[in-house]
RNA sequence: GCAGGGGUAGCCAAGUGGUCAAAGGCGCAGGACUUAAGAUCCUGUGAGUGAAGGCUCUUCGAGGGUUCGAAUCCCUUCCCCUGCACCA
């Protein structure tokens, strides 16, 4: 049968018998495991396959160790990007035609496109198809998706932000964009020629002062190195504008002036100077008060900061150099220590590097950011630095800059970190948007709450939780509605939509909701802040009914459910959540659950790469679901994307393995509907049976731990390896022994090939669903060291004939294997239990028996070989006759291999060189 | 810049103090099967050396250190990837 067919077969009656669709159940365990919902302006592609696999292997997993999974998929429309595709559809945009085309999009139905509800339901249905074409265990009946297309979702988000108001989380306030002022808006990273890596930093512009009490502001990233300013520098070919601002005056360059209008300075233009007329004043330091001249400079740009720039070149190489030619006098004024720097680092550095004059860009550049760096991190402020002597700059330059702003000698100035262009060629600038509201993510007992709940989570990999602590940490107030896009209103100012990553919290909650909307118990009008409260905060809400519409056996069976679920047990996820979504998702849990009703755990991995690169159309290894379904079919593609990494490494899906898997499937399927079987117990089952359990040990070991890769690893390679193995060494298997072997195999898989599995499962005789079947438990009694040693045994005779036979180049006519002397047996027993000790004193031990004295010269050359190189020690050491039979046995097979006669002969009766050299499973072997 | 992750054989990748010349896979070479190709199976795959299953040297980004012993621990240094927010 071929993989479609297989496939069809199976969802068919996955979905006849409803397996997967979760209901409480008293006698097993809840256990909520989720996939953050994908965005869906496209279809699911190779990138959204690997996370998602993970997380589908994970639920099944648990479901066959005994837990009532609950697992099912939501989709996500909120945002700007779907919009913006309907927008540009509407506009007839070529190259949006073309992608809409490409994806298999025919040319009549293109138009619907330029309605954003159309996008959605299509790329819905588009994602749910592949989605069961792959084989994963949704429950969908409890699917959804986001935004006020669905009334009832946007109901849920609305009493959340209502909720999370009246705690005063969601509160007013202004924020820094990139922002171009020919276009009058944010310029987004992908709307910009120039500058896409560009963030926002904050300059300390420092008040200096002229003689007529106006401002001439100087911005510095180093406010700390005010106190060793010697003059200020100007460029005398700009002409630089007066501003009122309040009751100041401040004097900066035009384009300052711009952006000084979009940070809430309100200046007002009062007049105009030449920066050759500025040349003439002196001004003020606030901070020393000393009086200071201005210089002219060309490195001064007038796009940058305000266009003034203060000069310290003690601790600055370009005002150093540029002091240098134009031949001023100037008293140098040391502030930093920093080992290694010397006194006066910017000035000795620029005489050591032999820098000529400020036109030197690339060696200027290099020095300042060497001195920076070096002084950020090591360096400590002298007594020329007034009360912030003896300070590490790293530890006091925050509170420098704060200070000095309340005081009144400085103030912040957003700018770019680089020139940013934007697509209408004009330069952006930074732009504080007002009124803009926030999650309050910098709330102190909020932040603390979140990191003690993190701290009590489960993270896979452990690696993944500094970051997501460095994340929760550091985060500010985030802003969390735009104007436009797709959404829900914010409740209480409507023309405010709640952004995307602000609408994704806490909707795991809503899998549960969901299930009674989909069978219609639910309706929009019931979905209010109380029923939310009710059911999802566990409130006590008196006329529940009324207030809600619902019965009270439909509410409470909700809540029941709810209770029964909830929390989310598992969240699986790429790792660029973990900077932003995953915080945010703990966050609001903390705001809004109790305790018991938080995240327990996250696992995340890292991103997709196809056949080594990075997944790109242009490089050609861009492959979506679909291609990948119909080229190797979901079990393959399922396994290929699961026998790549695991851990917080990029993971590297190779189209050729999947390949490989969908061969070797076919190949399995055929050899267990072929199998001719007997009925027998040799070593041969003994060992089969017992490494079976190592392999069960191991896969459930990497699965709890979230290591799909190790897992597959047990599952399938080295299950398949030690069933070819047994097939290999014997005609006719063991009826029972190869059926438990196949059977735990399609149990083991099942998580991570399902189709092919309940195809096993069913060649084997059963009824019912894999998917369905426990997971296989450790047999105790199965396992068998000694038979397993035995094997081992036998691959080590025979990769040593092969060796010798290799060496001497002779057909052999006669095989002998030297079994050891007896008394090596003993020595080797005595050697294992004083392993680890040391070598003396196993020595000295070793010697205090009569028999080991006798052959005092040997005992002690063993005694050095083995703590020399502990691998020469068996894991366990078979008695002699167990050696002598399993040696026998395997006789008829090396002498069918070798066409050699084969005799195993005791070193005890022997005098032959070979015998002598015989040790406990390590026969001597002759070769004649 | 800040934060997080990483550098291991031709390639991908496992390994976090001794059983490590280093799992597994791919690739490559030889063999079996086949009319042939493909697939499959077996053998080999750092270098050198040995007519007996070994021995020697070199290797885990680079350089130091700790240790009887280092891919693994410590220090210094170089390089690569990712994220830094209003954007899904």
């Amino acid at each position: 049968m071929n993989a479609k067919k297989l496939e069809e077969k199976w969802i068919k009656r996955w979905h006849d018998n409803k397996i997967f669709e979760a209901e409480p159940d008293k006698k097993r365990k809840g256990h909520l495991i989720t996939f953050p919902y994908p965005y869906i302006n496209c279809a699911m592609h190779a990138g959204h396959l690997y996370t998602f696999t993970r997380c589908e292997v994970i639920a099944r997993y648990k479901r066959m160790k005994g837990y009532n999974v609950l697992f099912s998929q939501g989709f996500h429309a909120t945002g700007e990007p779907i919009m913006g595709v309907s927008k540009r559809i509407a506009k007839k945009d070529k190259s949006q035609i073309e992608a809409l085309k490409k994806s298999g999009i025919p040319e009549k139905d293109l138009q619907k496109f330029s309605n954003p509800e159309h996008i959605v339901n299509y790329f819905l249905k588009s994602w749910r198809k592949d989605l069961t074409e792959l084989g994963t265990a949704i429950d969908w009946r409890r699917t959804f998706y986001t935004t006020k297309l669905n009334p009832c979702y946007n109901n849920f988000i609305t009493w959340q932000y209502k909720t999370l108001k009246n705690m005063g989380l969601v509160v007013k306030g202004s924020h820094p964009v990139v922002y171009c002022p020919d276009c009058e808006s944010a310029t987004g990273e992908h709307e910009r020629l120039r500058g896409e890596n560009a963030t926002i930093v904050e300059y300390i512009a420092i008040k200096f002062r002229n003689k007529n009490n106006e401002i001439i502001p100087a911005a510095t990233l180093r406010p700390e190195t005010v106190y060793g300013v010697v003059n200020m520098w100007i460029n005398p070919d700009v002409e630089y504008v007066k501003a009122k601002i309040g009751n100041e005056v401040w004097i900066t360059s035009e384009p300052c002036f711009e952006k000084m209008k979009d940070q809430n300075f309100n200046p007002e233009k009062v007049g105009k100077i030449k920066g050759k007329e500025l040349l003439k004043e002196k001004v003020q330091n606030p901070i020393t008060k000393e009086w200071l001249s201005m210089h002219p400079a060309d490195f001064v740009n007038p796009e940058n900061a305000t266009g003034i720039v203060m000069s310290v070149p003690t601790h600055a190489p370009y005002d150093y150099i540029a002091l240098k030619d134009i031949h001023a006098n100037f008293k140098p004024i040391h502030l930093i220590d920093t080992p290694g720097l010397g006194k006066n680092p910017a000035i000795k550095l620029v005489e050591d590097m032999k820098i000529q004059n400020q036109h030197e860009h690339e060696k200027l550049e290099k020095a300042t950011k060497q001195i920076y760096k070096m002084e950020f991190h090591k360096g400590l402020l002298n007594e020329n630095c007034g009360k912030y002597k003896g300070l590490m700059v790293k530890d006091c330059k925050e509170r420098i800059s704060k200070d000095f702003i309340k005081e009144g000698y400085a103030v912040i100035l957003h700018e770019c970190s680089e020139e940013v262009i934007c697509r209408c060629t004009k330069c952006c600038h930074i732009k504080l948007i007002q009124n803009q509201w926030f999650l309050k993510y910098s709330d102190e007992k909020w932040k603390r709450e979140t990191l003690k709940h993190l701290s009590k989570m489960k993270i896979y990999p452990e690696e993944a939780r500094n970051w997501l602590e460095n994340s929760v940490k550091g985060m500010k107030d985030k802003a969390c509605a735009r104007k436009s896009g797709l959404g829900t209103p914010l409740p209480w100012d409507k023309e405010w939509i709640i952004e995307s990553l602000s609408d994704s919290t806490i909707y795991m909650a809503f899998y549960i909701i969901q299930k009674f909307v989909t069978s219609g118990k639910v309706k929009e009008r019931n979905l209010n802040a109380d029923f939310f409260d009710y059911v999802l905060l566990g409130k006590k809400i008196t006329n529940i009914e009324k207030k809600t519409g619902l019965k009270k056996g439909i509410i409470d069976g909700i809540k029941k459910e709810f209770d029964y679920f909830y929390p989310v047990d598992m969240r699986v996820s790429a790792k660029d959540l973990l900077s932003h979504h995953l915080p945010f998702f703990i966050f609001h849990h903390v705001a809004l659950f109790k305790p018991s009703k938080r995240p327990v755990a996250i696992s995340a991995n890292g991103y997709v790469k196809v056949d080594g690169a990075k997944m790109s159309k242009s490089l050609g290894n861009f492959i979506t679901m679909r291609d990948a379904l119909d080229k190797y079919g979901a079990d393959a593609t399922r396994l290929a994307s699961m026998d790549t990494s695991e851990g917080l490494m990029d993971a590297d899906l190779r189209r050729e393995n999947a390949v490989n898997f969908k061969r070797k499937i076919d190949i399995i399927l055929e050899t267990a509907k072929n199998i001719k079987t007997t009925n027998r117990k040799s070593a041969n089952e003994l060992w089969l049976l017992s490494v079976i359990q190592q392999h069960i040990h191991g896969a459930s070991k990497a699965l709890d731990e979230l290591k799909n890769r190790t897992a597959l690893q047990h599952t399938f390679h080295a299950m398949w390896n030690d069933i070819s193995e047994y097939l290999k060494r014997t005609d006719l298997a063991d009826k029972e022994t190869i059926n438990y072997a196949f059977d735990v195999f399609a149990r083991m898989n099942a998580p991570f090939a399902p189709f092919f599995c309940e195809e096993l499962w069913e060649i084997l005789g059963n009824n019912g669903f894999v998917s369905n079947a426990e997971w296989p438990k450790i047999k105790r009694s199965f396992i068998n060291k000694e038979v397993e040693e035995g094997v081992e045994l036998f691959k080590n005779v025979e990769n040593d004939i092969n060796g010798i036979l290799k060496l001497v180049k002779t057909k052999p006519k006669k095989i002998t294997l030297f079994v050891s002397q007896t008394w090596r047996y003993d020595v080797f027993g005595k050697i294992k239990s004083l392993l680890g000790k040391d070598f003396r004193m196993i020595m000295s031990e070793m010697m205090k028996s009569n028999e080991a004295k006798k052959h005092g010269k040997e005992v002690a050359g063993i005694v050095e070989m083995i703590v020399k190189n502990p691998s020469r020690m068996p894991d366990i050491i078979i008695p002699k006759s167990r050696e002598i039979s399993l040696l026998n046995e395997m006789s008829l097979m090396l002498k069918e291999k070798y066409h050699a006669d084969v005799e195993i002969v005791d070193a005890d009766s022997s005098k032959d060189i070979k015998a002598m050299k015989a040790m406990p499973f390590k026969p001597g072997i002759l070769i004649e």
